[in-house]
This record gives structure tokens, sequence and C-alpha cells, in this order.
DNA sequence: CAGACCGCCCTTGTATGCAAGCCTGCCACC
DNA sequence: GGTGGCAGGCTTGCATACAAGGGCGGTCTG
């Protein structure tokens, strides 16, 4: 199949087995799905599109570390799509609002027993879910890989943010859909994505240069480009289940 | 260079050279483009990832040709989206504005004298340079797309709609901003962008079987799928200006 | 001992070769 | 004359071979 490496890849950046960063050597993974470099290289090609993964020239490709200025852009794309998505669509039908409640279920048994991991895709799958449920696939479409971005995007610089907040304000969104009043539930999304924005810390990682640069440059903490986290180290850990 | 082809392939769909449907074959391109087929089989995946175009597979690659439905979703999504973005973003500093109200005169002088595509690729740039005045680069890569997909939409299904109207409704977004009226202005955008979604004409192209299928199935119309106009046929007229 | 230079190795970049499938047009047969 | 089958050619799909470039380590020199 086509997306078949694709998804395998995905599916490993959204568990957070692939951190940004982490390289991707296309020989690397042709011999770990024993195929050619060529499929390895196309699947790479579609996920730079989608900006998953980025490629610097002749050496590597790279899973996407997104600057914090395009994190924030990121988040406010987000936030101007689904307000207006809200703002904009027809209250969705019975059919609908039961499966965004069997989804908060699925968010709530999460919370209770899960992997924060687990827990992080859901809570971002919230979103696709009500996008397809407003009738809207180009837009699901549009918030899947927002918000796969968005977990490469907490990954680097997202305080651990209490993800039963994240899954009430989903619940608050939901309730204001049952009672047909869009615009309420799109003020709620706004605020919750500034929420996330709000949270997103300048400095992204552990950096094994800060004692230094903190010793040389004690008052700014931009002279210094610092570098991502184990950039040029060696994240991958598909851990294979077959 | 890496975009290259991309960006030639792309230009070629907006100036309307390559319509919808058209074949695209890899060795064709490579001829044309004097390189392998490796590079334009890269660039025709890129694009497909941007739906611009799609791949049949071992049949050939084709422009894309959004479906109907597909059609109203992507409208619906750039609706969503641009009223979200204005009715959430801070109103545009001075040299936005500027650059605005530069794009509006760049409008009106291809209005006068310009050909229908430079018109119809000009009057969605406006949505593009809204984006990015406001200060959000990853919406506005967004909108290059959908505004591009928005022209095979057009190419399909719209009725000659007046480019004058639309490009009068952008006098008044920008003028709502330049008040300070965001959500007045995110209104009009709304129903800019519904105006277009009405003109949406069902019925796509002449069809060589429409008196055989309407013998066949004189009530319903969706028994046969209706092939899409010079559908198999080449409209291959890239005209390569050097 | 420190620093700069050089060469090897590992990476991606590009082209090409071969395999597989589909469409079309011809031919034989009914 | 019409219809079914078959084969050839043209298409993409995938693999591989080769080219080009950068990084790193060793070595040589000051």
């Amino acid at each position: 199949m086509s997306g078949d490496i694709d998804q395998r890849i995905m599916d490993a950046v959204l568990a957070g087995r692939l951190l940004p960063g982490s390289r991707l050597g296309e020989q690397q993974l042709a011999s770990l799905f024993e195929v050619s470099r060529t499929l390895v290289r196309e699947a790479l090609i579609r996920l730079a599109v989608r900006r998953i993964v980025r490629v610097s020239a002749r050496r590597g490709w790279f899973v996407a570390e997104p600057s914090l200025a395009e994190a924030r852009e990121t988040l406010e794309a987000r936030c101007a799509l689904e307000y207006g998505m809200l703002a904009v669509a027809a209250p969705p039908g019975p059919a609908g609002m039961a499966r965004l409640r069997g989804h908060l279920r699925h968010e709530q048994r999460l919370l209770a027993a899960g992997s924060a991991a687990e827990r992080s895709v859901q809570l971002g799958n919230f979103h696709v879910h009500l996008a397809e449920v407003l009738g809207n696939a180009v837009a699901a479409e549009m918030l899947r890989d927002l918000t796969a971005r968005t977990m490469l995007i907490a990954a680097l610089y997202q305080t651990p943010r209490d993800a039963a907040a994240s899954a009430q304000e989903h619940v608050q969104i939901v309730e204001a859909l049952a009672a047909g009043r869009m615009l309420q539930a799109a003020a709620i999304m706004r605020d919750h994505l500034r929420h996330v924005a709000l949270m997103l810390q300048p400095v992204p990682a552990p950096d094994p240069l800060a004692a230094l640069r903190h010793a040389l440059v004690p008052g700014g903490t931009a002279s210094f480009p610092a570098p991502r986290p184990g950039a040029g180290r060696n994240h991958m850990s598909f851990t294979e289940q077959e």
C-alpha cells in the first residue's frame, strides 16, 4: 500500500516513540520495513509536505522541530479554524452528538488508566472528530495534520499541562453544542486553544550547555541558539509490533 | 531545486493551462523538464498530498477533479478558517493595511485589463495575503493550497461569476479592517465565500453519454457516475516560456 | 601539545532498469 | 456483421546502481 509506511512513522510520532529531532535514515527505515529506499523516501516526502518531518539536504531526515514562533502560529491557525468551524456550522444531529459523547467517555477512561501518549492523542482526536461530526471532511483532514504537529509542539515546549483540564473543556464544548449554542462553543474552543498556547515555554529542553551559557551570558538567553533535545542523537525506538 | 517542478506544474494549473482531469505523464513531464522520472514523480507525490493532482494506480497522474461534495466542503473549510481568522485576530498594523490596499489596487488593474486566469489567481491571493498580514504564516500556507483547489473547483462547477463582485467584497473587508471592525470583516468574508459556494452548479460539463444515461435512468442522476470533462483526453498545453 | 588539513565513510540525490498491470486495437470465430 | 479473446504497447511501481556532498577522525606539521 501507499500510505502504509507513512502511517507507521506517523503512529510512532504520535505515540511519542519518535521525538522531535529524531533521525530517520532512509536505509535504516528501508531495512526495518523490508522495502527499498524508494518507498521510504516517498513516504518521507509526503510527511515533509505535512510538516511532520523535514529533510536537511544531504544530511538526513528528521522528525520536525517546530520553532516557538511556528508553534504559536500553528495553535493560532487551529484557533481560527476551529473557532470559525463552530461559529459558522449548524449544530450537529443526534448521531453526531452521540459520537462526540462516546469520544468524551473514551477520554475519561484514558484519564483514569492510560499512558500520557494515549491521552494526548485522543485529546487531539476530539478536534478531528468534531470537524467530522460538523460535516466537514476537508477541515477534519487539516486538523488531523495540525493536531499531529501540536503533539510535536507539546513535546518541545509544553509544560505538563493537566490533561484533565483539557478533557473538561471538551465536555463544556459538547454541552454547548447540545444546547445549540454554537457561538458559546466557539468561544470555549478559542479559549481552550489559547490556554494551550499560553502554556508554551520558551525553553524547549534540557540543554547540555546550559551551565556554560548561563555562566558566560548571565543576563540574556538569546545570544546562543540552544540545541534541540537530542539533536543528532538517535531516538529511534520503533519497537515494531509483529 | 526541490520545489521547482512542483511550482511549474502548479503555475500551469493556476493559469488554467492544465484543466481538471488533464493527464500528467511522468515520462512526458520528465522529457519536458529534462530530468528523470524520479524528480517528476516526487513532485507529483507532493502535489498529490496537497490534493492538486491524483494518481490512479498504473493508469496515470491527473489534475485533481474535486467532486461537488468535496468542492462544497473545501469552501466551507475556507469559510470556517477565514471567518475565524478575522474574528480571532487583532487588526493589522499600518504596514499590513498598506499591503492589502496595494493588492486591492492590483486587483482593480487586472479587472480593467487582465486575463480571466490572472484575475482569478489574484482574487485568490487576496486571501493568502490577508492571512500573512494577520501574522499567521501557517494559515497562509493552508490557504495557498485551499485557494488553488478553489481554482480547480471553479473550473469544474463555477458559473461565470462576476470577478468585479468578488473584488468589491474584498474592498469591503479591507474597509472593515481599517475601521478595526474585525467581526464585521469576518461576517463579510463568510458571506463572500458562501456566495461562491452557492454559485456551484451540479452539472460540471458536457457529458457525451447524457442522452443514453437520461434514457436509461430518467429519474435519478446518481446511478451512473458521470465522466469528468475530458477524462482521458489530453489537455497538456504547458507552453513553456523559455 | 595544539591546530589545521586531508581522506574515508556515510548520508542523501538522481537516474535507470526491470516488473506488473491496464487499455486498445486487431483478429478469429460464431 | 458482431462479439469475444488475445496480444502488444504504454503506463506506473519498485528496486538498484551510481554520483555528489558533508562530517568526522586521523595524521601531519608547526
